[in-house]
DNA sequence: ATAGTTATTGCAATTATGTTGCAATTTTTG
DNA sequence: CAAAAATTGCAACATAATTGCAATAACTAT
């Protein structure tokens, strides 16, 4: 799944490799967590608000990000064509993201299970919620 | 996880029984399927907006309800509490919602997943995206 | 059952989040 | 490098969610 370059995403989607892009897509690589619209806007301080909004819509049809929720917000990351595939675990407490890899098999039940349901397959969410270890009293 | 009734969870809770929130705790019973706070807020006509989202917040702090993504925006439906626990398919295409059982062993596999990250696993989340038959084309 | 206390509700106003139209600018194409 | 196409910023708009507060409903202990 790896190993696709931004600039060639951006071509294939006909997408301009724009200053802006780019400085998005540098953000998002820079973090390596998931962030919310509002922390990306504000790293992103020379690019209009506006901008962001639409950069990241065009990232999201290109499969260049997710949305990962988070309580009742959602926050942005990188997709799995430039991180290797992962889930979360969320603390329901501070909010902490922390990743963790494919559980044995899973994708293999999962294409059962859409197989019995009649859907073709395109993708998964496993997310955790729980309490990491500094918040535990 | 079943069994846990309504009037009982709020006043564990320290919520009061009131009418509103009756109301909306039926109207999700009715439904069996995730809805949008606009759908929910529509069919709970007599209550005022704002009053739907304090019960809705509310209910999830109680652990009544739970969100779902729903591309970018989120949909509410009743926890495991109160519904048998369950996951979801969503047709990227037009937006249906199909549930389905836990995958077997998949609950074992997550508490050591969250074992060995120090977290104590309170739920989990596991969301398929793809095309339902309807939307094959 | 009822008076006193506490929690909840509705209303109006406000904040937060996301989108649109359009002229100016940047990027691409040949 | 010039013309065409796509993108950007700005201002305005649209939608979603929250807040403060007075009026009302629910709970508590007698």
């Amino acid at each position: 799944m790896n190993h696709t370059t931004f600039a060639h995403t951006l071509k294939l989607n006909s997408l301009s490799n724009t200053v802006t892009r780019q400085v998005v897509f540098n953000a998002l690589s820079l973090l390596e967590k998931p962030v919310s619209m509002n922390e990306l806007i504000h790293m992103c301080s020379d690019i209009d608000r506006v901008s962001v909004y639409r950069t990241i819509n065009a990232f999201e049809k290109a499969g260049i990000v997710n949305r990962v929720n988070v309580g009742w917000k959602y926050k942005v990351e990188l997709s799995d064509n430039f991180k290797e595939h992962h889930h979360h675990l969320t603390c329901v407490s501070c909010g902490t993201i922390i990743d963790f890899d494919e559980p044995q098999n899973l994708d293999e039940e999962l294409h059962k299970i859409a197989l019995s349901k009649k859907f073709i397959l395109q993708n998964h969410i496993l997310e955790l919620k729980g309490v990491c270890s500094k918040c535990k009293i």
